[in-house]
DNA sequence: AATAACGTTTACGTTAACGTAAAGCTGGAG
DNA sequence: CTCCAGCTTTACGTTAACGTAAACGTTATT
């Protein structure tokens, strides 16, 4: 239950490459453990790789993944933490329902002129 | 009809820089008029100004934007281009959709996470 | 022992979208 | 004419998130 992975392991498993990986630890994201000079990663370092890749999808930086990723640990976990959380996840869902409705209006708006391109077109073709 | 307008008023008018404008220009999005040396800016502008800040917040980069833009374009509108608008932007959408709907996921997780640990708060504070 | 296959550190390179600063026109008020 | 505010060009700086390459250690295999 708490297997050991390379880096080799994790990166083909998430699709993301070592040097991706070296630099996540490097920001903080991740702490694999050391096997002499190598690399060891374990089950919670995948969850935490996870979390990062979804914030990534989400458009979150690195630094904020950081700070998310923080308020998931377990470890000083006052109710107020994970309260903070969800705050953080809910402004990033008003900015994507934001982006919903905007990106709805454009095509609403294209397929009105494309309808009024296509009647314009037939009734050009006869000679109206 | 076709008022004209300084770079500073522009920027002003839709809180960018002067230094942004230069650099849409710069990179083919905008091609204002010049009396002199100085740049004037006319109604048609503004709209592509409009589609320029549209397109980034939705997350389009500029050369994506710059793109969409030149099939707004109603110069050399055959109905194919709109078409291709559309679907260019309906790919947006759908990553928006997707978005949205792995957000949802991770709050609908997180309250269940809240609901629980509540409920342990509470059971921990009768001795249960 | 030699080679291959991985892993490591160190460090410079890259792209996007401007910020920031320097230095020089220029048109209108005084 | 003089001067300044506002415009211009030129060019180097900045941040994020890695890519790429060099040089070197380690281990298992031949």
């Amino acid at each position: 239950m708490d297997e050991r992975y390379s880096i080799r392991d994790l990166a083909k498993d998430f699709a993301v490459t070592t040097r991706a990986l070296r630099f996540y630890e490097e920001r903080g994201l991740l702490r694999p453990q050391r096997k002499g000079q190598s690399r060891i990663y374990s089950a919670a370092d995948r969850v935490r790789l996870t979390l990062i890749l979804r914030g990534k999808r989400l458009g979150f930086t690195l630094d904020e993944s950081a700070e998310l990723i923080a308020m998931y640990d377990p470890s000083g976990n006052n109710a107020g933490q994970l309260q903070a959380l969800i705050d953080k996840i809910q402004e990033k869902q008003q900015r994507i329902n934001a982006q919903k409705r905007e990106i709805e209006l454009m095509l609403s708006d294209l397929k009105e002129w494309e309808l009024r391109s296509l009647k314009a077109l037939t009734e050009l073709s006869r000679g109206t």
